[in-house]
DNA sequence: ACAATTATTTAGTTTTGTCTAAAACTTATT
DNA sequence: AATAAGTTTTAGACAAAACTAAATAATTGT
């Protein structure tokens, strides 16, 4: 596969939600800054070698072929995304430019090595699931802190109110944005929420919980 | 740069014996697996980008810039190559080919990164040198043990005789490619030679030390 | 010194992935 | 149901990096 084939495959996987429903040429075609006669040629090539299923004017749609090969590309971003941060202590918002260039190293021993050297990991720096070699892997959903009973767990991916003293309060009570939390407690008398941290843990108020955002993976 | 004009001025730099002379067209084709009309198109748009000093029909070489990229790309590749055996427990010779990809990635902040994590290695497992940021690096040269004074210390890397029996006799003394050696003493009388391995120290005899190879780097 | 050999370059194609402009098809609107 | 608007495809071209075949320069041997 051809770097710019597989830059395609994952643009349609994403475009179709992760699914493998139909997606439109013109949509392809803004997700990977290109026209859309350069879509069709390519959309060509691909159907050729049965990676998608393709009827002119009717969009497009992953293979069951073309689904596995987008969960290993996937696979390897999120792999070495990992890494990056864990290993390399890059930050969480740095990594995305250099794992989609990492991603296309051509190595099945590479990634069998970077997957056990890192622990296995199950989901990545933004809370995202791993697949496995076999493309199996647990669907995740991104919820507000106070949507989720006791006993969740999630990476803590993004906050509803981006105002700087929201932003300032998260600092000062050591809250990041790739961190892990636990819900271990909620008040029902005003809806306050004790959640485990790196740091021990804290009580935040019921405020709090509607502006932060955990993403949660499912168990399996 | 292209991942093509990259791989033209490592061959060059190769070719050109890790100097600035002279290489012929041909030569290069023969490296690069590839014709030497196509060698010829190549070089002329390096030379546009003033990497190379380029006259017809008189060869090529690298110019200081064409220089400094190679040596980064060096660089790249032998610190990945270090992370691949350290981190990865890849084995000394299945780490090339992996290594020629990483070595295209473009990130300064993953090199630093990387040389951080790996410990700023000064050699590969190869016992190559590794260039630092500014394309400096210490020469290396490889020898017969047996040609080295006390003191000396230096990456296994190779073998002169490789019959069966005296790769046998190796790997029962504990000794394999890709091993850190330093000569603790040579035996007037015989000639037999005492180094420190990993596991403690051991005798070696002259008609040994007379068929491993070490790549010593100098001091600096 | 000159012919023969070898090395290098030029000229003209090919392939991959892109583009523009025009044509063909769908969908939405009245 | 007809047309307008939007989407998708076709046709023809281009740039990068390769190739083949032919032409030209350099080197070597006698």
């Amino acid at each position: 596969m051809t770097l710019s084939e597989e830059d395609y495959i994952k643009a349609i996987y994403h475009l179709s939600d992760f699914n493998s429903k139909s997606v439109a040429t013109n949509a392809i075609a803004e997700q990977m800054k290109t026209k859309p006669s350069s879509v069709t040629d390519m959309v060509k090539k691909l159907a050729e070698k049965s990676l998608v299923n393709y009827k002119k004017y009717q969009g497009v749609s992953l293979s069951e072929k073309g689904r596995l090969v987008a969960l290993s590309i996937i696979r390897k971003h999120r792999l070495w995304e990992v890494f990056l941060v864990d290993k390399l202590n890059f930050s969480w918002d740095e990594v995305h430019v250099v794992a989609e260039q990492l991603e296309h190293i051509k190595s099945d021993a590479l990634i069998d090595k970077l997957d056990a050297h890192l622990g296995y990991p199950k989901v990545d720096p933004h809370g995202d699931p791993i697949p496995n070699k076999d493309g199996v892997f647990t669907k995740s959903v991104k919820k507000l802190i106070s949507e989720l009973p006791v006993g969740s767990q999630g990476v803590c991916v993004g906050v509803n109110d981006s105002s700087a003293a929201f932003l300032k309060f998260l600092d000062k009570n050591n809250i990041a944005l790739g961190d892990t939390f636990k819900i271990l407690e909620i008040e029902e008398f005003d809806g306050s929420v004790t959640i485990s941290t790196r740091s021990g843990s804290i009580r935040i108020s019921k405020q709090i919980a509607t502006n932060l955002f955990l993403e949660i993976v499912d168990e399996e």
